[in-house]
Parts: structure tokens; C-alpha cells; sequence
RNA sequence: CGGGGCGUAGCGCAGUCUGGUAGCGCGCAUGGUUCGGGACCAUGAGGUCGGAGGUUCGAAUCCUCUCGCCCCGACCA
């Protein structure tokens, strides 16, 4: 491809709404313009990109049994309002009536259009397993879209859904996906773990998420420096000590007046003497369904909301407000504590180890301390402090690492949710009727072209990783002399032949700008041709991850550098 | 939906407080000089100041309403 006759508007100065990278170096790069809130084109090369994740996701998916076809887009209300979710979706649908009133939505997902094509297809228990994909542009009305292409309103999606005869059909259906998602993952050149998620609302028995690490990704997740435990913090559990706390030797329990202190570290500060936050039990007021219920974790964690909702066994959690803390414990908010308190006690098991702790005595303006759990106070024991760095791993006990990261897919066990719920059944061999069990599988194929930028770029630009570069090859001729342009005609030709694809700077512009452009855009390799190295009947190699070029023998080029593609694509 | 910010030329911005003929840089066009990390000179094109209404002799500027976009939070099979 010749530059000049290419379409890559690349801009010098990023447009000011953008702030995370791979806003900024798509639209810089000349790969995406937005044309409203969560709203994209592709441009030209922002769709090579996307064309080759597609291109994997789709080999890959063959490749695992999958079959591929395509469902519409545009809906009409009666399968959402089959499985509730007509209603459950709340204004995340985009709905939209036809000219004679018919209620209809763009798909966000497709669980029901699949299974109702299941349930008229599929009758026998010799029809599966079946699995069935598609690659589509999906619609979800987010409340926030941000961040460029990594959460869209419109966004191209793979799904696939699997159907099974019973739960380990289902099970080996899954595995067989999980497979398939890291060599998708493996392939598309990019760092990820798989991490054990919440299964959120979907109901489903088993899940994970393939998280891809970036720093600026929006999902903290904690993986294990040894075994292959990794989970997002939601979820992330850790191994927690044994037995109560041994407080034969600590004093007995003492009030102590403690006058505007109400944070841990104002507390720390006023008693002094040694106090460390690892001492102070964090009393916290949360409201569950009908009751105040009060989570106890040690002042120098932090409390996971989702895990005290699982462990309360309600959906979620919301932090008293002041008047409910005022009414749960008759003093000012800052001075709870589980001591004499009235209501349900959740204490974090490290909580439960405090041997002589401090905490707030329920009055205004006092503490109490040399406080344990068992001697002082009672409560429910469970897990409910957030996982991080350091804290050791659940399997093994080796130290976790935390990692921020970009969930890339998710792979999920649905069970007979929707088959049983819509009737989508089939006989088996002793003619008896069953739901059929269900797996589903999502991959954002759009978010990943964003994904791989947040990982793949430095100060320059992007750095694509080669199976997923617009081109394998920026070939740059400079001077005014006829001779490297001759040369990078001849050269792009010969590439071209050996199947590299390249992109051919015939701009007439100054080695500067060519360079610049090269890098914001960044093909992985990039060639030289100038006087420079001609004299020496050589060229210059540049990969865009490395900080220096290597000089090559002109003789033989081609070959030299096709090799250097095909070994990046191995 | 709550909080904050921003809409002025294709892009980035100044001008708004204190009303008085709409400006700068980049980009674009033409000519010339340049040519190994976003060159220089000259000339030029390009704007209903997001939209509507109001106040005023006069509104980018003040008032009211409205639309759009960004960030934080809530939310996110």
C-alpha cells in the first residue's frame, strides 16, 4: 500500500476530550473518529486491526468445533420480555418502535434469540454438542460510556453459545472454549491472565474472565507469583489464619477518651504508644435488606462490599448512612465497635486474630482498648476484606500480585437458565425430555483493538503486536534522491510477493515527519532506505519495540525481513 | 442519575470576569528555499462563537431554557 494514496489522517495534537491512551493514539494514529458519546467509525487501518483479532477469534472458534452464523441486530420485544429481560436490562436496551408501533430493541447480547432458535431446531440428544457464534455489533445504552473504544454504546462483539445434554457435557464444552480463548489470547500477541470473576447476575455455576494487564485498566485483579490462582478482587480469596485470637496475657478492657478522634488514623495518632492501624478493628455500619448489620476488618485493610453481600446472603450492600449509624450505636459515626453492639457482627478472620486490639466504644468521643474477639465480643467469622498485594495466595500460600487489567472475555456456564425458562428441550435416549444446558462465551473484539494499545505503547505511539498490526512493514524512503525510492518500490514489490504486507511511505515529505508518523502509527518493523545505507549497499531495521536499527545487507532484503515477520507471527 | 468541567476555523487554544468591527498556533492551498526525527519565508482560503429565546443602540461576552462532549462516582450478562 502507498502511503499517499492511503487514508491515515494522523493529527499532531490529541483532541482534548480524549485521556486514556489508546483514546488518544487511535485517534491520533488516524485509526477511529468518534462520531458521538460511545460512538466510533473505523477508519480504514483501526479496521485491519480489528479485521485480524477477527480473523483469530474466528480460526480459533472453527478450530474448537464452533459453527459461525449471524442473528439480527434489530429485535422485536417478545424475546426479552420471554426471559424478563425486556424489564431486568432497565434503560441499558436500546429500545426503538417501528412505524406501526411495534416495540422492538438492538441486541446487547443474544441468549434468547439463540436459545429460541435452539428450542425450533434442536430436538434430539444427538443434535449436540452444538456450538454456535457470531461476530456482531452489539448495543448496550451504558451510563458512561469513556475511554475511547473500551466501552462503547456500538461495539463489535463475538458470542458463542454452547448446548449440551447434561451439566459435564456442558462442563467439557466450556473447557473446550477456555481452550480456544488462550490460544485466541496466546496468538493475538497479548499479556492477559484467566481470573475467576463474579458470575454477577447471569446466575451461571461456573465463569472466568480473561483480563488483559494494562495499567490503565479499569479491573483490579490478583494473580499468584507461583501456582495459577488468579481472580479479580471481587472475588479474590487468600489464605486466612486459624483459630481466635490468643488474649490470656492482654489486659482487661478499658474505655478511654478519645475527643474528635474518628479515623483510624486520627485514633492511631491520638493514642500513640506504640498503636499501629494493624491494631485498630475498622468497624463498619452496612445496611442488608431490613437490617444494620455491622463488618469488622482490621484498620489496615479494606473491606470487600460484594464479598460481606455473599456472606450476608443478599445482593448488595449499601454503607449506613449517619442517621442509621447514630440509631445502630447512639454515638456520632468514628466510634463504632462490635462490643455491646446489638446487631448481626461480621468479623474478617485477621480481625479475629487482633489479641489486644482498639476500637470505638459506641459513645461519642471514646474508644475502647486491650479489645478481642472471643474475650470482648462475638460475631460470624468470614472472609471479607479486600485481597492485594502480598497477602498469600488461597492454593498455595505464596505471596499474590496485584494487577490492574481490561477484561478482553468471559466465559460462562449458564446452565438451564434460559433453556428452561423459554422450553428449549430435547428428548434422550429413553425419550425423556430435558432442558438443554447452556455455556456462553464473549469476546470484545472491538474493546480489544483498544485493549492492545493500553498494553502495546510508549511516549511515540502504539506498538502493535505483529498479528494484530494494520501492516508487518513500514518501508521509508528518504532524501530527495531517485535511488531510495526506486529501491523501496522495488522492495515492497518483493515483500509483497512473500506475502508481508507493507506500507510504502512515498510521501513527499521530510525524514521527520516520516518517522513520527511511523512510530504513532506502529508498524512493528520499519525499513530505512536512504543514501545513508545505500552507499553501502544496506539498509536499516528498525523494530518499533527496540530502541536502536540494525544495519542489512540490501541483497536479500526481502527474504532477511520476511523471515523477521514470519518468525514475530510464530 | 449525583458531582465537576468544556462547547469560538479541520485540530489545539486565547478572547467572556469588565458588552463596542473574532484572534493565535498547527493543519490546508499557491509560490520559493529546504530535506536523516513533526523545516523556513511569502501570499491566501476557511468561523451563523453548539442551538433557541431574552436584555441592550450594540451580545462570543449578561440572563433564561436547551443540546452535545469529557472526567469522577453510581452503574457495567
Amino acid at each position: 500500500m502507498r502511503y499517499s494514496r492511503a487514508f491515515i489522517p494522523t493529527v499532531k495534537e490529541a483532541p482534548k476530550d480524549a485521556t486514556s491512551p489508546s483514546h488518544v493514539l487511535l485517534l491520533r494514529g488516524g485509526f477511529i473518529r468518534m462520531v458521538g458519546a460511545g460512538i466510533y467509525e473505523m477508519l480504514p487501518m483501526g479496521l485491519r486491526v480489528m479485521n485480524k483479532i477477527g480473523a483469530i477469534v474466528r480460526e480459533e472458534m472453527d478450530r474448537a468445533g464452533a459453527h459461525e452464523l449471524l442473528m439480527p441486530a434489530m429485535l422485536p420485544r417478545e424475546y426479552f420480555e420471554e426471559s424478563g429481560r425486556w424489564d431486568s436490562f432497565g434503560s441499558t436496551l436500546l429500545r426503538l418502535s417501528d412505524r406501526k408501533g411495534g416495540d422492538y430493541h438492538l441486541g446487547p447480547t443474544h441468549e434468547e434469540i439463540i436459545t429460541d432458535l435452539v428450542r425450533r431446531e434442536v430436538k434430539s440428544y444427538r443434535q449436540m454438542p452444538l456450538n454456535l457464534y457470531q461476530v456482531q455489533m452489539k448495543y448496550r445504552d451504558e451510563p458512561r460510556p469513556r475511554a475511547g473504544l473500551l466501552r462503547c454504546r456500538e461495539f463489535l462483539m463475538k458470542d458463542a453459545y454452547s448446548f449440551d445434554v447434561d451439566e459435564a457435557a456442558a462442563t467439557q464444552s466450556y473447557e473446550q472454549m477456555r481452550d480456544a480463548y488462550h490460544r485466541i489470547f496466546t496468538r493475538l500477541g497479548l499479556e492477559y491472565r484467566v481470573v475467576s470473576a463474579d458470575s454477577g447476575a447471569m446466575g451461571g455455576s461456573t465463569s472466568a474472565e480473561f483480563q488483559v494487564l494494562a495499567s490503565t485498566g479499569e479491573d483490579a485483579i490478583v494473580a499468584c507469583s507461583s501456582c495459577d490462582y488468579a481472580a479479580n478482587v471481587e472475588v479474590a480469596e487468600t489464605k486466612e489464619p486459624e483459630g481466635a485470637a490468643s488474649s490470656a496475657e492482654a489486659p482487661a478492657r478499658e474505655r478511654v477518651s478519645t475527643p474528635g478522634a474518628k479515623t483510624i488514623d486520627e485514633v492511631v495518632a491520638f493514642l500513640g504508644d506504640g498503636l499501629t492501624s494493624a491494631r485498630m478493628l475498622k468497624s463498619l455500619l452496612y445496611v442488608a435488606g431490613e437490617e444494620v448489620v455491622m463488618a469488622v476488618v482490621r484498620g489496615d485493610r479494606e473491606l470487600n462490599e460484594i464479598k460481606l453481600a455473599r456472606a450476608l446472603g443478599v445482593p448488595e450492600v449499601f454503607l449506613a448512612s449517619d442517621a442509621d449509624v447514630r440509631k445502630a450505636t447512639g454515638a456520632e459515626p468514628g466510634f463504632a465497635g462490635p462490643v455491646g453492639f446489638g446487631g448481626r457482627v461480621i468479623v474478617d478472620p485477621e480481625a479475629a486474630q487482633v489479641a489486644d486490639g482498639v476500637t470505638g466504644a459506641n459513645e461519642t468521643d471514646a474508644h475502647l482498648v486491650h479489645v478481642a474477639y472471643g474475650r470482648d465480643f462475638e460475631g460470624e467469622v468470614r472472609a471479607i476484606r479486600a485481597v492485594g498485594e502480598g497477602d498469600p495466595c488461597p492454593r498455595c500460600a505464596s505471596p499474590l500480585r496485584a494487577y490492574r487489567g481490561i477484561e478482553g472475555g468471559h466465559i460462562f456456564i449458564l446452565g438451564t437458565h434460559y433453556s428452561a425458562k423459554m422450553g428449549a428441550t430435547f428428548l434422550d435416549e429413553d425419550g425423556q425430555s430435558h432442558p438443554v444446558v447452556m455455556g456462553c462465551y464473549g469476546i470484545g473484539v472491538s474493546r480489544l483493538v483498544a485493549t492492545a494499545v493500553e498494553q502495546n505503547h510508549d511516549d511515540n505511539g502504539i506498538r502493535w503486536p505483529m498479528a494484530i498490526a494494520p501492516y508487518h512493514v513500514m518501508l521509508t524512503p528518504i532524501g530527495k534522491d531517485d535511488e531510495p525510492r526506486e529501491v523501496a518500490e522495488r522492495l515492497h514489490d518483493e515483500l509483497a510477493a512473500l506475502g508481508v504486507e507493507v506500507l510504502l511511505d512515498d510521501r513527499n515529505e521530510r525524514p521527520g515527519v516520516k518517522f513520527k508518523d511511523a512510530d504513532l502509527i506502529g508498524i512493528p518493523l520499519r525499513v530505512t532506505v536512504g543514501k545513508r545505507g545505500l552507499t553501502n549497499g544496506e539498509l536499516e531495521l528498525k523494530a518499533r519495540d527496540a530502541d536502536d536499527n540494525e544495519m542489512i545487507p540490501l541483497e536479500g532484503a526481502a527474504e532477511a525481513i520476511a523471515a523477521r515477520v514470519r518468525e514475530a507471527l510464530a
